[in-house]
RNA sequence: GGCCCCAUCGUCUAUUGGUUAGGACACUUCCCUUUCACGGAAAAAAGAGGGGUUCGACUCCCCUUGGGGCCGCCA
């Protein structure tokens, strides 16, 4: 076993780790972070990395994953060196593909006895394993079929009695060296005979496998603690088959607050329902390389490059890390930040859109050739009052908001009054602190007063700003300089909201009309 | 029930025999501020219990307790 630190000097191309999804299910947060971790490894020690699909069940199995799997992968940059779309020398790279070489195996297992064919039923089985559990026994196949006389078999195989595959599972002591735990050990005389396939072309997980990565000369078998149990059972088959053992490592498991292992039952934990959420690859993979992983120091903002890095499997936890959905918004708000307002704002327009605040418009537009010629340009506008909205226009918004922005979907929330003609809000909203009607409206009045005095030129925020600050220390109850007595009216008038950013800036954007406009609503609803 | 894994603030974690047990998120308070957010400052917050080993244990060993995983003709 070599140290991760070793690898890191280990001849390129000797180290292959992989992940090994099944499609039957969208990417979710414990296989991406399965992959990260094996991704890292691998790119740490010069060495490849394989993305093989296990759809081995037919039933469950499905393109749509199989895809969902893939594009998510990409959009987080854990990017393969080989896999079902990039051709390598040990592929093809599905399992379902690969139907010849477990028949091989299968058959070599079978001509050497260390697998057998079982006629068992389901339910018999069944029945069996449900009284095992109730005597306080560990569940096990009795082993009814194992030694049927080659005669039985070939007569039941010939009268086409449901079969499956059995694998004949030493009783013996198994142990290995897990590079995360450490040496673990396992008395296989307390399990049964495995079903390794239910016929010579229809082979299973724990069988399937082992030949896969034999095949695929995958060096670091890196993957969820859930698979601990079935290692033993993985390296007998090994032993039976004569192949090499790889090195194995079990990442502890990703928890819900209940503390199980993350599933269904526990919501949407698809990296898909986080991209369209609008979460940042980037804070996702900083986010999962810390549930199980830490650089040992207090650096806590890490790249995939910087990852490649300092990763160290070393330095991976033992015990399960719960999912706080609170610390990826925090990382995520920050990477928001990170970005320009221009990356934000492509990012942003689908939430308005999808809202149905504004609508895409593509104009065909003629140029000299020299400047381009015959072009699509992509406008939006306003879906109430149909009137264009510039790009530049959507990025002041976007602008004003980007550092409140923890995911991108909240925008909508957060800027849609900038579309909408009529705001709804109550009007006891427009009270600052103990505000009564009359001085609500003596202020907007005094808003709007000073306000139409102010010229489009110079209707910016700087200039509302002086002129506005100005006055509101002039008012309040005794001159408190209490600014909150103008501002805050203003700004619910010209939101409807109880938290919005600053009404100076979002004058400026919504324009003196349109200002104007909403202050003659608020006073309209306050008398 | 059997086998296996795990155990430091609410959460993610640092500590690899000697530290005022550190950081981040969340929470609270304060500053900035019309609000919210950002930013800044501060506070509160942890070694499950019991035995050993040792001059000295969060750290090593054992037991207990607690949590989890697996026990499929799923992967």
């Amino acid at each position: 076993m070599f140290s991760s630190e070793e690898l890191k000097f280990a001849k390129p191309g000797a180290v292959r780790t992989r992940i090994a999804p099944s499609p039957t299910g969208l990417l979710h947060i414990g296989l991406a972070r399965t992959a990260l971790f094996n991704y890292l490894f691998a790119k740490q020690c010069q060495g490849s990395f394989v993305l093989r699909i296990e759809d081995t069940d037919l039933e469950r199995s499905s393109p749509e994953y199989e895809n969902d799997i893939i594009e998510n992968l990409k959009w987080l940059g854990i990017n393969w060196d080989e896999g079902p779309d990039i051709s390598g020398k040990y592929g093809p790279y599905r399992q379902r593909e690969r139907l010849d070489t477990y028949k091989k195996y299968l058959d070599i297992l079978l001509k050497d006895d260390k697998a057998y064919y079982c006629f068992c039923s389901e339910e018999e089985l069944e029945v069996k394993r449900q009284y095992q559990m109730s005597q306080g026994e560990a569940p096990r196949y009795s082993g009814k079929c194992a030694n049927l006389p080659k005669e039985t078999v070939k007569k039941y195989l010939a009268e086409g009695k449901p079969s499956v595959i059995r694998f004949r599972v030493a009783s013996k002591k198994v142990s290995f060296n897990d590079l995360i735990r450490g040496r673990l050990e396992f008395d296989m005389g307390l399990a049964g005979d495995i079903v390794i396939a239910k016929d010579v072309s229809t082979p299973l997980y724990n069988f399937a496998v082992v030949i896969d990565d034999f095949e695929m000369k995958i060096s670091h078998v890196i993957r969820g603690e859930e698979h601990i149990s079935n290692t033993p059972k993985q390296i007998l088959m090994q032993e039976a088959l004569g192949f090499p053992r790889p090195e194995y490592g079990h990442l502890p498991l990703i928890l819900g607050t209940d503390r199980t292992k993350l599933s269904k039952r526990h919501g949407a934990f698809g990296i898909t329902d986080f991209r369209r959420e609008g979460y940042l690859p980037e804070a996702i993979i900083n986010y999962m390389a810390f549930l199980g992983w830490n650089p040992g120091d207090e650096k806590e903002i890490y790249s995939l490059p910087s990852l490649v890095k300092e990763f160290s499997l070393e330095k991976v936890q033992k015990g399960g890390a719960i999912f706080n959905i609170k610390k990826l918004e925090s990382l995520n708000g920050f990477y928001i930040r990170q970005r320009s307002i221009e990356k934000i704002t492509e990012l942003c327009l689908p939430y308005f859109i999808e809202a149905g605040l504004i609508i895409p418009i593509f104009e065909e537009m003629q140029y000299p050739p020299a400047y381009g010629g015959k072009q699509i340009i992509q406008k939006y506008k306003n879906s109430e009052t149909e009137k264009i909205i510039t790009l530049d226009v959507l990025q002041k918004i976007i602008s004003i908001y980007h550092e409140r922005l923890k995911k991108n979907s909240e925008i909508v929330e957060l800027a849609d009054f900038f579309f909408k003609e009529k705001l709804e809000y109550d009007k006891k909203l427009l009270k600052w602190k103990g505000m009564n009607d009359g001085e609500v409206r003596d202020v907007l009045n005094k808003l709007e007063n000073i306000l139409s005095e102010i010229s489009e030129n110079n209707w910016t925020k700087e200039n509302l700003g002086n002129v506005l600050l100005l006055e509101a220390e002039r008012i309040g109850p005794a001159l408190q300089k209490d600014r909150g007595y103008l501002l805050w009216p203003l700004r619910v008038a010209l939101t409807g909201k109880e938290a919005s950013a600053g009404p100076f800036e979002i004058a400026e954007i919504l324009g003196k009309e349109k200002t104007l406009n909403r202050i003659k609503t608020a006073l309209y609803k306050i008398s």
